[in-house]
RNA sequence: GGCGCGGUAGCCAAGUGGCAAGGCAGGGGUCUGCAAAACCCUUAUCGGCGGUUCGAUUCCGCCCCGCGCCUCCA
């Protein structure tokens, strides 16, 4: 079976076939970089790279691009409001953004600054003007002339007939011809940044970049654009008006659009307080796997409610994961191999893929990985798992993993360095003791641990609960749980 | 107003024209030196009212409620 995605060009579920046989070629709209980012962009991202991982596990060569939007409005009113260059102002942001998106596993893509494109974005401006899509104004703007494109509104489903009829044509006119027509090209103001260009000085218009830049890293023609729902109407209905103009090619074959999210019920915003970004909510003590879990569990076109209880939820289930994941390599089994287990594995990943080729059901794949855990812990309890049973379970756990990647738990070094951040910016006060909590495990070494570990089982081997139990205890208070199960002693960070 | 999405157990949620996945929480057990983990049992008249159908949570209509986009917010 094949990948079946929504393409919100044809409002359909289809078969996701790349125009090369085993490369996809996705561009993705990433942030723009004028504050740290928050949990509603990181839901767009991770969808975006679920999307990327899945097609890899598919077979297929993924070129991922992302565009980092470090000019615009807000970027230059916020940094010459700190005073600094607007190249100072988004190198902060876009650190930081990165680093988050690596925190909550997002891999990362080809990075393509709209900054670093400029002379080509006034080229491509000049190219749709003498092609007579684009004209000039009296102050050194330029406009997408969207009578030209009759197809305006093909992706966003809306009718812009009426308007087309009454364009204006006189390039000369210094307002925009039609109300709808976009900036390709903003003319420079006072104290602005500004750059000289073949076309003048100035800026580019937010939709020009990523058509530049995508046509320049993917071709002309590519297979998937990717990005949040609000950029279907303006942003990428622009890009596709600009960039079939300019080549009078199809610009991409699929459009993959992420649903937002709520929090707490409510769309989230700064004035209802239930705005987070993905630093407040590790300050708060929550753990990247959480936050990745509990995003990834709703597909993709659903709106997700995404709630601190949910976040606990989340952390509770990734550690069932964990837990089991840890019995397998930590146990000992006898020798052997079942049929069972065998079938059980292999029928796993089927059903995860089959989740995910159907429109990426993030929360089938869930739910079938944690029927095999049930069923896989059951048979461990009645020890009907053998030596050879392990390969096959962990290989349904890496396939699970290879998408949600939320089983290694490197949770605690992430969230050290959020707290040392913290520090940095002087917003100790934000430290939750929950975060401080969360880190007491990151204390110990892993070699101080298993020495432990050792002088306990010592003890038990000599039936003297009482020191096992103080080392236990004294471990516990570090936040380390040691288990004892019949199939051998095994330790974890809570 | 235009276009679109959703309302499923205490919570998060999947899904189908024919006995309603999964996770979390709760209750009751089993296992266990203790603790943890794990397992078993247990919790749903699928927003309301009509209609189509042998049969609808699933299709259609109306209503109620929530949400999104409608020029730069992922």
């Amino acid at each position: 079976m094949a990948l079946r995605l929504f393409n919100t060009m044809s409002s359909q579920v289809e078969e996701f076939r790349p125009l090369r046989d085993h490369e996809v070629r996705m561009y993705a709209c990433g942030p723009t970089v004028y504050d740290y980012g928050h949990v509603g962009n990181f839901r767009t991202f991770v969808a975006v790279d679920i999307l990327r991982r899945f097609l890899r596990q598919s077979g297929y060569k993924v070129r991922h691009v992302m565009n980092i939007t470090d000019v615009d409005d807000k970027i230059i009113r916020n940094s010459s409001r700190e005073g600094v260059s607007v190249q100072q102002y988004t190198a902060k942001y876009e650190k930081a953004f990165l680093e988050d998106a690596a925190m909550i596993g997002i891999e990362e893509p080809t990075l393509v600054r709209a900054t670093e494109h400029i002379p080509e974005m006034a080229d491509f401006v000049a190219k749709l003007v003498e092609k007579g899509f684009a004209y000039r104004t009296d102050d050194g703007s330029y406009y997408f002339r969207i009578a030209k494109f009759p197809q305006y509104g093909k992706l966003s489903k809306r009718d812009f007939s009426g308007m087309l009829d009454g364009a204006r044509v006189d390039i000369d006119e210094y307002d925009k011809d039609s109300a709808r027509d976009f900036a390709l090209w903003k003319a420079p103001k006072p104290g602005e940044a500004s750059w000289d260009t073949a076309i003048g000085p100035g800026r580019p218009g937010w939709h020009l970049e990523c058509s530049v830049m995508s046509m320049r890293e993917l071709g002309e023609t590519f297979d998937l654009h990717a990005g949040g729902e609000d950029l279907v109407f303006p942003h990428h209905e622009n890009e596709i008006a600009q960039s079939e103009s300019f080549t009078g090619k199809p610009f991409a074959h699929f459009w993959f659009h992420a649903r937002f999210l709520l929090v707490e019920g409510e769309k989230m915003s700064k004035s209802l307080g239930n705005f987070f970004t993905l630093r407040d909510l590790i300050l708060k003590g929550h753990k990247p796997s959480s936050i990745r879990y509990l995003l990834a569990s709703v597909p993709y076109r659903h709106q997700l409610n995404f709630t601190f209880d949910g976040l606990k939820q989340a952390a509770v289930s990734v550690e069932r994961l964990r837990n089991f994941r840890l019995r397998l390599v930590a146990g000992s089994f006898p020798s052997g191999a079942s049929d069972e287990t065998r079938s059980l594995a292999a029928d796993t990943i089927a059903r995860i893929k089959a989740a995910l080729d159907d429109d990426l059901n993030t929360a089938q794949a869930q739910a079938a990985i944690f029927e095999m855990v049930r069923q896989a812990n059951a048979a461990a309890d009645a020890r009907g798992i053998k030596q050879d049973d392990v390969a096959p379970l962990l290989e349904a756990l890496t396939k699970f993993d290879e998408i949600f990647a939320v089983l290694d738990d490197d949770d605690a070094p992430k969230m050290k360095r959020v707290l040392q951040w913290a520090i940095a910016e002087g917003r100790e006060k934000e430290i939750s003791p929950e975060l401080r909590d969360a880190l007491q495990s990151d204390q110990r070494s892993d070699s101080d641990i298993e020495k432990k570990v050792e002088e306990m089982k010592a003890a038990r081997t000599a039936r003297d609960f009482k020191t096992s139990d103080a080392i236990r205890g004294e471990l516990a208070d570090a936040g380390i749980l040691v288990e004892i199960t019949k199939d051998g002693i095994r330790w974890r960070r809570k």
